[in-house]
DNA sequence: TATCTGGTAAACAACA
DNA sequence: CTGTTGTTTACCAGAT
């Protein structure tokens, strides 16, 4: 990803929540009424023992954040997910951070280095989290500002320019898409934004990725965000530290939560968009996808030069990417309201009434397949089943549980190798 | 070294 | 006219 996302060398040493954090993973371990023993002993427990013994790694090799972003994302449910800062721990509870002296005494100190350090994240990711963590997955431009201005108060301070880029981002990444605010009203000024449910994992997994950069670049405690993510570090700090794989299986958890019934958005039933289809989530494990969640491949594609994009790695790993999954009903589920959007059948140019068809700037779209043109695979319900299976056993193997037919799980890491050769 | 990716600046148009 | 929003292009820096 991007320069900001791997800390600069000197810029972590100017991190002093970095001795502070192990302070208060300490402390809130306690704080938080869970004794010790059972911090060691809770379902993430084996990750700690897996690091254990690496103190180092286990403050640089883990994102609070994310970790955050995965518990508020995946973890708390459709009610997590339609409250402004969820705050569930892996067993559904609820707590804030704040409740401990100890751990308000950390988030004192991490607002302060959020104050000076840029977020470890880039700007689509910011706002995939924005628009994440609003009750009715879209918001304008505008509330994307006041979110990340609120929980990245870098960037009350910086320049305004990131304004700039964070229209430039909802303009050029595919991941977001725009749509109208009421269907009568004609694009007047300001669109809602959501995210693009076919690259919902693509973000997902850039946020996971995210996770595993470099391995001295995950310490980001200087960006934390004080409020809502807050909560979740407080998990994190518990003690119940998570590898990849513990990743894995959050963003399994996820995958569950976004199965059909399982994510509604109690405060806006209205919403057309249907963000949970389980055939627009697949993580894959090719790392080369990892950057497709953006829409740079498609970009270069449209905006740049054709030299990249075209590639055919790129053509293919866009369309395991996007799921390629019978997604159209899905997208016109989302888009129902949006006028002008069409089914991915559409070539770029026919599904962008975002783009404004007065734009003779745009050059002609270079036939990129992937979003456009991409080869769709049939619908398989089966593999949503199968899906929801692998997610199981890796929420098995982590110690979570899940809501998964125990009976399935036997078989869930059979299949979830058989997914995996699925999708290549 | 080439390419990819993300950030930033800027210009421009449309709209309120 | 001004400010906001949305789009596009260009350039740069860091990572791969």
């Amino acid at each position: 990803m991007g320069p900001i996302i791997g800390m600069s060398p000197d810029k972590k040493a100017e991190s002093p929540g970095l001795l502070e954090d192990h302070v208060c993973a300490q402390a809130s371990c306690r704080a938080a009424a869970l004794p010790e023993a059972e911090c060691a002993s809770s379902p993430l427990a084996t990750s700690v023992d897996r690091v254990s013994g690496a103190a180092d790694e286990e403050l640089t090799n883990l994102n609070w954040l994310h970790e955050n972003l995965l518990q508020n994302f995946t973890l708390g449910g459709p009610e997590a997910q339609a409250s402004p800062s969820p705050l569930f721990d892996i067993e559904g509870r609820s707590e804030h951070f704040s409740s401990s002296p100890a751990s308000s005494a950390c988030s004192r100190a991490n607002d302060q280095d959020s104050l000076k350090s840029k977020p470890p994240f880039s700007f689509s990711l910011l706002i995939y989290m924005a628009i994440e963590q609003s009750p009715s997955k879209s918001l304008p431009v505008k509330d994307i500002y006041g979110w990340i201005l609120e929980h990245f108060p870098y960037f009350s301070s910086a320049p305004t320019g990131w304004k700039n880029s964070v229209r430039h981002n909802l303009s050029l990444n595919k991941c977001f898409r725009k749509v109208e605010k009421s269907l009568g009203k004609v694009n007047g000024k300001g669109s809602l934004w959501c995210v693009d449910p076919e690259y919902r994992p693509n973000l997902i997994q850039a946020l996971k990725k995210q996770h595993f950069p470099a391995p001295h670049g995950f310490y980001t405690p200087p960006a934390s965000p004080p409020s809502a993510f807050s909560p979740s570090r407080n998990l994190f700090l518990q003690g119940c530290s998570l590898k990849e794989s513990d990743i894995d299986a959050a963003t399994a958890m996820m995958l569950l939560n976004s199965a059909p019934g399982h994510h509604v958005n109690p405060s806006d039933p209205d919403i057309p968009m249907d963000l949970s289809r389980p055939d627009s989530v697949l993580v894959s494990s090719d790392p080369k996808q990892d950057h497709n969640y953006s829409s740079s491949s498609f970009q270069r594609c449209s905006s740049r030069s054709s030299s990249s994009s075209s590639s055919p790695t790129s053509l293919s790993s866009l369309d395991e990417g996007r799921g390629g999954m019978a997604r159209e009903d899905s997208v016109q589920g989302l888009w129902a309201g949006s006028e002008g959007f069409h089914s991915d059948e559409d070539s770029e140019e026919e599904r962008s009434p975002r783009r404004t068809p007065v734009t003779p700037r745009r050059p002609p779209a270079l036939k990129c397949s992937p979003p456009c043109k991409r080869v769709r695979r049939e619908a398989r319900p089966e593999l949503d089943e199968e899906l929801k299976e692998a997610a199981g056993s890796l929420l098995h193997l982590a110690g979570v549980r899940s809501c998964l037919d125990l009976s399935k799980r036997a078989v869930s890491a059979v299949k979830s190798k058989k997914m995996e050769k699925f999708w290549k």
